[in-house]
DNA sequence: CGGATTTGACCTGCGC
DNA sequence: GCGCAGGTCAAATCCG
């Protein structure tokens, strides 16, 4: 990791564009000469299972192959922790990343979870600084970055690193009442 | 008052 | 080994 996350292949995310925001399930791939473009299901992805599924179903070259060795401290990992109390790190297994390009004059995307920011760090090359963000569901431990394109401020860069071990506030939300309707239809 | 954000310090990995 | 850059922590601060 370094500079920017550049819309281009060196990149070791897979690079998914969305010309707005996910309000169109259209993506493209430009990672893989293959896939031109790949509907997505944004419940699933929403849900934590796209990551889980889908992705690697599609056979991604670059799944997950960020070259950070950073950890994640999730409960079970056995990572260490500095004897002074700061840091957390240590080679360990590199958890999914996605990164989405959204043109969007918001920092983060409403993707339905609730993020708290605990970081902000002014990256080299980019006049833009990038936060970090962890999902603040207690038993999850996703993490996402968000930063902008210094060529292009209208281009949001965000990179998901994880899988949500819960399902999406707002698509529950959402979902929730017309479940309950379909659980009732069904008994008859 | 509690949760979220800010921000400087600290830690680790990597390149030279 | 050293310096740099990225990532994280946690105390201070903000805000509803």
């Amino acid at each position: 990791m370094g500079e920017e996350l550049l819309p281009n292949t060196n990149n070791n995310v897979p690079y998914l564009f969305t010309p707005s925001l996910p309000s169109t399930p259209l993506l493209n791939l430009p990672l893989d000469p293959q896939i031109d473009h790949l509907d997505i299901d944004w419940a699933s992805l929403l849900s934590g299972t796209f990551l889980n599924g889908e992705l690697q179903n599609l056979q991604l070259p670059n799944v997950p192959l960020v070259s950070s060795t950073r950890v994640n401290t999730s409960e079970g990992e056995t990572c260490q922790k500095s004897t002074k109390g700061k840091g957390s790190r240590s080679k360990k297994a590199i958890p999914p990343r996605v990164a989405f390009h959204t043109r969007s004059s918001e920092d983060v995307l409403d993707d339905g979870y609730r993020w708290r920011k605990y970081g902000q760090k002014a990256v080299k090359n980019s006049s833009h600084p990038r936060s970090y963000y962890r999902c603040t569901h207690h038993t999850c431990n996703v993490k996402k970055q968000i930063q902008r394109l210094s060529k292009d401020r209208s281009i949001v860069v965000t990179t998901y690193e994880g899988n949500h071990n819960h399902p999406s506030e707002k698509l529950m939300e959402t979902l929730g009442p017309l479940l309950k309707q379909i659980q009732f239809l069904s008994r008859f």
